[in-house]
DNA sequence: AAAAAAT
């Protein structure tokens, strides 16, 4: 490491990421021409955020709004002489350490760091885990500091510059690719300014808000270290528009009794009996509110939207079972577990139902999630429903909207009030349907309802975490929420791996709101004691059913026990069933189930096709296949397939690349950025870009190789057809896998025509979408 | 088989 630093202070951040150095020179053009070297070494990850090197580069000129956020000016000997004395030198430390971690490798080695004189409390604390997180200490530093609003700027000066790191960081990957990372660099200095964002800054899209910025430097200096003060000031009023909102919680809260209402017609179906011992348990369950009462939030789990259909369950738990529920209107999972309600608490639960299943509800381990029931929410009942309407905030639906998101989804409609009364939610909606919003946007209400009145102090530890199964997607639920987040004057910061992990401590150790990330990492840092989940009151799971699967669980329960207790759990994914179980058992409390009604392929814009194959023939059908206009996403079963097709469509004329988990971050950055951007049309995938990414335009998805798995079927074809899109999906299977393939579609409630196509078959010209009359040979 | 930590 410490070799590491200084060489690379120089070189390795150009190594690390060169593309940061193109963005950065545009940016830094534009906005100030002198950067110094040292900077751009230091801050070339930043670069982007621009916080850091604004407040560089205000020092000098119009520094003293930002000086006290610059960091790195406080460094270099800027250091603000304020007259919080006591506040001031804990900032200079912590800000050392800040800094310090942002550079990470660059600048020290671990050992060092501890070791470093400067270790403060927080220092100690980070970095020993025996002691844990002392809370109280930073309770205690942070009532200290609670100070002056000039201390209040400090902080929020200094995390800004050092934003931009954390940014840049992710920014690193998503930079090239995604403009959306500019975006939030951008929309950061204007979180605020909404109205700044409306007039078109925003809108004009991510660059927009970069620009946006520019337009308005003097109010993002200014509010750069009050705007933390006007957010809040904000919440109050908004307050007043939640004035409002108690009517529409009101109605939000309806949407749940619709629910309720829904259920009695379930009961009629013949869950009634059971609904009514439900009643009687949900009284006890409430008398242990106690354990929950933790949840300061969640006072409205009056509605239940569980019910216990564990007779109805009679099915098999089998995805077949549970799907064929599904078609049928709204409804359709049932996830039965009105024992909970008797529990005791979450874990005692849990060891009652593995151990014995004594109760009278006692479902047995397996069955009980089987079902899941799910109150479902027709589009109807949203039609006309806002995000303001659902309890948001006025600042979050503003930039919601400048996202492109005016009204909400189905399922966005029905988890929102959920998640905003303090729920567990479960939810799945068809892929494309907007789960990202879905869950991201009431967490963001919610921490900063959470903290309403409370500064955000530095080293603050995280109000809540967002889990993914792959760092692409963890990266594209950033770019979604950060928006949000920063609207509102939150902070979020991705954990992931494959990346030197400086920059997200130094992240961390600055204090952030939100985490977004995968296990792996996750985990590593808690055992390092750089992350401090005891203070998480919301998680989220993302592609929950997949989180689930063998050899992810266990990471994901491990991390989710280092949250707060009694902390709030959502779990989102297109295919939601039985398989969460193990995590529903342990964690959620009475969960609100939800889908959208009439979600099933019939509704769907994905037409389905198989080509029955001659596997001789199968090399060349695939390179005819992905030779069009239009991006096309092909499926490989392994890492070594991906990258030989990739080669093989190169090698035929087809510019293609590859992603897949034997490639490093950055390649797996730029190469799915190379698609979003359009310089490739053809990528070509393992599992690892099965769900959840979106890329806006694949208008084909070809399945080379059949999936094992219905729920892998649906996730990969959903990567096409997003939004209401249409897109095609071609799976290419021997003949001797067609009774697998059409089992498979079944469970999957995809009708799909199984077609024998050679080589030169016009079939395939159709379904590449080039006229069969072109006579163009491929490869 | 793939993915998720780092070494």
């Amino acid at each position: 490491m410490p070799k590491n630093k200084k060489p690379r202070g120089g070189r390795p951040s150009a190594n690390f990421e060169p593309r940061y150095g193109a963005n950065k020179t545009s940016f830094h053009d534009r906005h100030a021409g002198g950067r110094d070297s040292a900077r751009d070494t230091r801050d070339s990850r930043d670069s982007r955020g621009g916080r850091a090197d604004a407040g560089e580069r205000r020092t000098p000129a119009a520094g003293f709004d930002r000086r006290p956020g610059s960091r790195s000016a406080s460094h270099r000997g800027y250091r603000p002489a304020e007259e919080g004395g006591a506040p001031k030198q804990r900032w200079s430390s912590q800000e050392r350490a800040g800094r310090d971690e942002a550079r990470g490798i660059r600048n020290r080695a671990e050992s060092g760091r501890r070791e470093a004189p400067h270790n403060r409390d927080d220092r100690l604390r980070y970095n020993d885990r025996s002691t844990g997180f002392d809370r109280p200490r930073r309770d205690d530093r942070g009532g200290q500091r609670p100070t002056g609003p000039g201390t209040y700027r400090d902080e929020r000066g200094g995390q800004r510059d050092e934003r931009p790191r954390r940014d840049d960081r992710g920014a690193g990957t998503q930079r090239q690719g995604f403009r959306d990372n500019d975006h939030r660099d951008g929309g950061r200095p204007g979180r605020d300014d909404r109205r700044d964002q409306r007039s078109g800054g925003f809108r004009d899209d991510r660059g927009g808000q970069r620009f946006s910025r520019d337009d308005r430097p003097q109010r993002d200096d200014r509010g750069a270290s009050e705007r933390p003060r006007f957010n809040r000031d904000d919440r109050p009023a908004r307050s007043g528009d939640r004035t409002e909102r108690p009517r529409f919680d009101r109605a939000a809260s309806e949407r749940p009794r619709f629910d309720r209402d829904d259920r009695p017609r379930r009961d009629d179906r013949g869950a009634g009996p059971r609904r009514d011992d439900r009643g009687g348990y949900e009284r006890p369950e409430r008398s242990y509110d106690a354990d929950r009462a933790r949840r300061a939030f969640d006072r409205d789990r009056t509605q239940r939207s569980i019910e216990g259909g564990r007779d109805e369950r009679s099915r098999p738990s089998t995805g077949g079972a549970y799907r064929t529920d599904r078609p049928r209107p709204l409804t359709s999972d049932t996830r039965g577990r009105p024992s909970r309600n008797e529990r005791p608490s979450r874990n005692d639960w849990n060891a009652t139902s593995s151990a014995a299943p004594a109760k009278k509800f006692e479902p047995t381990d397996d069955v009980v999630h089987e079902r899941l029931e799910a109150k479902s929410v027709a589009a109807v009942e949203v039609d006309g429903v806002t995000f303001g309407d659902l309890g948001l905030g006025s600042n979050i639906v503003e930039t919601l909207v400048g996202m492109g998101a005016a009204t909400p989804f189905p399922i966005q409609a029905a988890s929102i009030p959920a998640v905003l009364a303090g729920r567990d939610v479960l939810a799945r909606g068809r892929t494309g349907s907007g789960k990202t919003i879905a869950f991201g946007a009431p967490l963001v209400e919610r921490v900063l309802q959470s903290q309403a009145g409370k500064r955000r102090e530095f080293g603050r530890s995280p109000r809540a975490i967002i889990l993914a199964p792959t760092r692409e997607l963890a990266l594209q639920i950033d770019r979604t929420i950060q928006p949000i987040a920063r609207s509102v004057g939150l902070f979020t910061t991705q954990i992931y791996g494959g990346v030197p992990q400086g920059r997200q401590v130094g992240a961390l150790k600055k204090g952030v709101d939100i985490v977004i990330g995968t296990p792996g990492r996750i985990e590593d840092l808690i055992n390092q004691g750089k992350l401090d989940l005891s203070d998480c009151r919301i998680a989220v799971l993302d592609e929950a059913d997949h989180m689930c699967e063998l050899g992810f669980v266990e990471p994901v329960q491990r991390i989710l026990r280092h949250t707060a207790d009694g902390s709030q759990k959502l779990l989102f994914s297109a295919t939601l069933d039985r398989e969460v179980a193990a995590l529903v058992d342990e964690f959620l409390v009475d969960p609100a189930v939800y889908e959208v009604a009439g979600e099933d392929q019939d509704s769907s814009t994905i037409e389905h096709r198989v080509l029955v194959i001659e596997h001789r023939d199968k090399a060349d059908i695939l390179t005819s296949l992905v030779d069009r206009d239009g991006k096309t996403l092909v499926f490989a079963r392994t890492r070594a397939y991906a990258d030989m097709l990739a080669e093989q469509f190169d090698d035929a004329g087809i510019p293609a690349v590859s992603l897949h988990g034997d490639l490093n971050q950055a390649k797996r950055t730029r190469n799915l950025e190379r698609l979003t951007s359009g310089r490739v049309n053809v990528l070509v995938a393992t599992d690892v870009a099965a769900r959840g990414i979106h890329v806006d335009d694949i208008d084909l998805v070809v399945q080379a190789d059949a999936p094992d798995e219905y729920k892998t079927y649906l996730h990969r074809s959903g990567r096409t057809g997003r939004a209401g899109r249409s897109g095609r999906v071609v799976t290419l299977i021997t003949r001797q896998r067609q009774r697998r393939m059409s089992e498979l579609l079944e469970r999957a409630e995809i009708d799909a025509p199984f077609e024998n196509a050679r080589l030169d078959d016009d079939l395939i010209e159709e379904i590449a979408g080039r006229v069969p009359t072109t006579a163009d040979l491929t490869a």
